[in-house]
This record gives structure tokens, C-alpha cells and sequence, in this order.
DNA sequence: CTGAAAGCGCTTACAG
DNA sequence: CTGAAAGCGCTTACAG
């Protein structure tokens, strides 16, 4: 059974290829009947349209590749997964381009609609893996591409973000409320955009109620695990230890409500935890974890949109800001006296 | 500035386009002066060869798609990377198969080969999401295809699968050791063939040990934190309660030892949890879970050198077994005297 | 409403 | 070692 391509199903139904292809791609232009005949040769044949063929002619692949540092990652894995979702509906496969973490990689996925292997990009990088430069006329190609989570530093470019600072005001606000004085902070990587603005969020909600910042209360994260453990065992060590620690991501809070148990301190009790983003089993650890949560599935679902309006060379806003939420569970409680 | 194709890369080093292509795809077989022109050129032109172009020729996408149940499942998200990591290197890009446990996306993603979408599939399921009726020469038309550990009753498939039973054997007489009589088991899906085979494993464990089985400790989970926390609860009612119990993911685990917290129950003093997968966070819960470490990167790697081979018709094993570690932590302890 | 033809950007068998 | 040409499987402007 030779394999089944377009001529097949023409010879099968008795018109051009072209009334074949016309049939599958704009129905309405054609005659009930023809259509009918056709429809019926693509079912007894089981024809399915070859996907490179019709992307090398449309120059359209219908793929978009989405650059994220790692998929294993709950937060990232859950972003993924409702971009994915949105994608298919909007008739688009997603291409992984999980970067570990490595420029390089980065460039290597953002190449991937150079190549015409995917149409757009969602990056979640604040660094933007595209060369910017402008050429003889002053012009920059960017391809269609829309920034998420992380902000690059480059303004031309579409942008779905979170109100990190917000996020983390709140947070910090939601401790001094319960009588913290003393917060130290966990903080994810140094330069990413997150972090920076919701450090920012943590020292205003300071400096607003009157609270002196101490710098040696921010303990340099980088939103993994492990690092909540080493950090928070280093908060541990100091004379006048913090009553609260806000985590910048809720993996770190696991780090450190896991390193406190470890040493004999409760929790909210002794020391009261707060993470953010409300991965999904922020509230199965135990005690269930007090975070800001991000709104994964809109973030996705935004993006995607957003993406999608590019491609489509539709209007798109600029800039989008999303808003987080406070969610109290019960690692953070009343600062002990003393 | 016009679009860089062959063509105009040909016209600048003053060759053919064939020349251009062979030297790209081929350069051994161009003399040294004429690489070394086109090369120049396409240095000077930033061209990148249009992947429809070639993948319309050579027939092959250079996409792997992969059909996996969650990406959110942690066990999951650390398979993709290992396999995306893999795949990198040999070439290859992936498309994500998120399946959200619907089959009918799961066919969808399988026909991308049909389609040309993709050139063959990794397939994390018990479900054959593909039509294996002979056609009228008794033939089976199978698309390049591994089963990675989950198994399709379909035979004449490759198969990359772990030794669950051994795992669940070792796991539940590490309990078994430590004093436990009356164990329970929260499972997974039912109808997942890893179920089954812990499950084998786990009662075989207790036959050979001569502890009498009794169905009532055969909680019905489904691989997710919710069904830990409900069937630990169940347990937890009985006037007979377990000693133990044993997760068939870690994530259950965490939401059994969530509940016996929650209740006032000391882990592992009152209550041993053992978990199945060693996820990432398995050793940052408190207390650290006990498990069974399935070889993720090396599933990964292995399922992806499989089907690279079948790719490139290269000879492939029909079966591959990979063991599985059992990992005392904290969470598993003498059983409590009475 | 439909068909013949051009062409998307490559690769490769064939000929030299 | 290199070029001219065919062709991968489609879509669509053009003509009728």
C-alpha cells in the first residue's frame, strides 16, 4: 500500500489536488458536492495532510518554541503545561526548549524560528537570547516573540508579567501584621527581574512600617531547593536570629521549613515561613505553606494569546501585569514574645 | 535586505546551490577551496538553512514528539528533561505530548508522524493511542515508537521499562524488616501496568514473608498528592490500623505523611511512610521520605538512544529493564511495639 | 466553482 | 569535485 499524499486522494475523488487541498483548508469555497466526494476519498483513504509540505508553502510551521530554564521546576512545569493546553487550541504545537540554565542553549532554541522551525517564542528569561543590534537602516528583526515572567531589558518587546513587587509587599506586610520585626528574606537568582522587584516589594513593606532594613537578613538564594536549606541554616546561626523568613519561591520554603524541623524549632510557632508562587504542593507540606500565588494557568493562557496575536500580525498590548495573591496557610503565625 | 535563502548563498561564493547543500550537509565530499568559499558566504550572509526545506526532502522532521501523561507530575518533569537533554544532543527536537489523561489528545499527538510532524514517539502509557489492526496483508503499520515505562499490551513494540515489582518487592520487605505486620499499599491508577506491578510486588513481598494478605489495607489512589491525603485518611479510621504504608509515588507519600502530621501522628514513630519514584523534593519533606529511585536519567537517555536507533533503522533491543534503588530516609522506622 | 501551473527551500541521483 | 534538474507535498494566484 503505497503511502497516501494528496494526487492519491484527487485520482480517488476525481478532481485537482488543488480542489483537495481547498477542500480541507477552505470548505466553503467549494461545492457541496465536490466537497462531499472529496471528504469521502480523505476518510477511505485516511489521508493526513503532510505537515511539511504545507508549512514549507505557507512558511508557516505551526510550532512555537517555549525557552524556560527548567522544566522540572513545579512553578515552570505548571506554566508549561497550561501554555500547552492553550496552544492546541489555538492550533499550535509546543516545542520544549528547556535550557538548563545555559545561554546557549537559549540562542540555540531562539534560532529555532530562523530556521523556520517555529513560528514565535515564549521566553521566561531576563535575558533576551536574540542579537538586537540594529542593522544599516537602523532596523531590529525580532522575531515574534513575547517575554514572560522574567523582563529583559530590552523595551521593543511584548511582555507578560507578574506584580512581583506587589506579590512580595504583601508577603512581607502579611508578617509585620502578625508582629514580625525581625524578616529575613530568601532570594532567587541575583539578576533575575523577579527577584530584584520583589526584593523591592520586601523593603518598601519595611520602610513603610518603620522597620530598619538589615542587610544581613537577605540571604542570597537562587529559587532552588537546596538553597533554602543552606541559607536558612545560616539564619539559624545568628544571635538575634529573624522570627520569619520569606522564601522568594515556594520550593526554598520546603528547604526551609524542612531545615527548622530538622532543628527542633516549630513552625509557625518559633519561626514563621512564607513562600511564593503556591506551587501545587505548597499545601501538602506540612504545615501547609502561607505563599503569594501566581496565576500559573492565566500567565499560560496570557502569553500563549499574546503569542498568538503576533503571529497573526493582530494588535497586541504591549505590556500585560498580572496580579498575585496572598494565600495564608498555616506556616506564619503571631512573631513569639520576646 | 532580502531573506538569506541557498540561493542567494550560492550567488555569493559564486557555486551552485547543490554545492551550497553539500557542503553544509557534506563537507568531506567538497573540495577544500569551495568550502571554504561557501563557508565565508554563509558566515557573511547569516544563513540558516530552511528546516521545511530540507525536512520536506530528506522526509524527516527532526522532532520527536513525547506523550506523557502530566507535566506537572514531578516524576514526569524530570523524565522530559532528561529525554529533551538527550535528544539535543543526537539531534533532535521535542514536541511536548501533554496528554492531561485524555486519550483522544493522546491520539492526536501520535498521528503528528502521520502528519510528517514528527518522526517518532516516546510514549509514557499502558494505552496504544495508535490503530494496530493488520491491514489486509496482515500487516501492522507501527510508527517509530518506544514504551517507556508503562506497558502497552501491544508486544511488537520496543519497551523501556523499570523492574516496579522488584522495586515495591524491596520496598515493602524493607518494612517488613523493620517489624511491620500490618502494611497498607495507596496504588496508583488502577489500569497503569507500573500499578500492577508494585502491587504484585508488594503482596508477594508479604506472601513470602508469611503475613497474611488483607485487601482492606488496598487503598486506591491515582499517582496524585490528593489520593494520598484522602486514602491515608481512610486508613487512619480503622480500628485495625496500618504500621505502614506505602505510597506508589512520593507525592502520595507526601500527602500520607501530611495527614498523619495533621492527626497528631509521629512519622515514623507511630506510622512508617515509604514512597515510590524519588522525586526531586523527596529528601527535603520532613521527615525525608523513604523510596524506591527509579533511574530517571537514564530512562530518559535510554528510551531516546532506543528510538533514535529504530530512527535510523539501526538494530534496537525489544525489551530493556531498569532497576530501581530502595533509599532508607527518615520517614521509615522500627514498627511501634503493642 | 475548478484546474493547470508555479513555487515554497531544500537534497540528491545523474551526468560530466 | 561540481552543476543542472527533478522532486519532496503541499497552497494559491491566475485563468476560465
Amino acid at each position: 500500500m503505497a503511502k497516501i499524499g494528496i494526487k492519491q486522494v484527487a485520482a480517488l475523488s476525481g478532481v485537482s489536488i488543488a480542489t483537495v487541498s481547498r477542500t480541507l483548508r477552505n470548505p466553503e469555497i467549494v461545492s457541496e458536492k465536490t466537497r462531499q466526494k472529496v471528504n469521502d476519498a480523505v476518510k477511505k483513504a485516511g489521508y493526513k495532510p503532510n505537515k511539511m509540505g504545507s508549512s514549507l508553502r505557507t512558511q508557516e510551521s505551526g510550532n512555537i518554541v517555549v525557552i524556560i530554564p527548567d522544566v522540572t521546576d513545579p512553578f515552570n512545569s505548571g506554566i508549561i503545561c497550561a501554555i500547552e493546553r492553550e496552544a492546541q487550541k489555538l492550533g499550535y504545537s509546543v516545542l520544549l526548549g528547556d535550557t538548563q540554565n545555559d545561554p546557549k542553549r537559549a540562542e540555540q532554541y531562539a534560532e529555532m524560528v530562523e530556521y523556520g522551525q517555529a513560528d514565535g517564542i515564549l521566553l521566561f528569561s531576563y535575558n533576551l537570547p536574540i542579537d538586537v543590534t540594529p542593522d544599516e537602516n537602523g532596523q531590529v528583526n525580532l522575531p515574534p516573540i513575547v517575554n514572560v515572567c522574567e523582563s529583559t531589558a530590552y523595551e521593543n518587546i511584548h511582555k507578560v508579567m507578574v506584580d512581583d513587587e506587589e506579590g512580595a509587599r504583601k508577603a512581607t506586610q502579611h508578617l509585620i501584621d502578625l508582629g514580625h520585626k525581625r524578616i529575613a528574606v530568601i532570594t532567587g537568582n541575583e539578576n533575575t527581574t523577579t527577584n530584584q522587584n520583589r526584593l523591592a516589594g520586601y523593603q518598601k513593606a519595611l520602610i513603610n512600617a518603620g522597620i530598619e532594613l538589615d542587610d544581613r537578613l537577605i540571604m542570597q538564594g537562587n529559587y532552588q531547593i537546596d538553597s533554602g536549606v543552606e541559607q536558612t541554616k545560616k539564619l539559624l546561626l545568628f544571635k538575634d536570629r529573624p522570627t520569619a523568613i520569606f522564601c522568594f519561591c515556594d520550593l526554598m520554603a520546603m528547604g526551609a521549613v524542612k531545615v527548622l524541623h530538622d532543628n527542633g524549632y516549630a513552625v509557625p510557632n518559633d519561626m514563621s515561613v512564607i513562600g511564593f508562587d503556591d506551587i501545587k504542593f505548597a499545601e501538602f507540606t506540612y504545615p501547609a505553606i502561607s505563599t503569594v500565588r501566581q496565576p500559573v494557568d492565566e500567565i499560560g493562557k496570557t502569553c500563549m494569546h499574546q503569542l498568538y496575536k503576533l503571529l497573526k500580525d493582530k494588535p497586541a498590548e504591549q505590556y500585560i501585569e498580572l496580579k498575585t495573591d496572598l494565600i495564608v496557610r498555616d506556616s506564619t503565625g503571631p512573631a513569639p514574645k520576646g
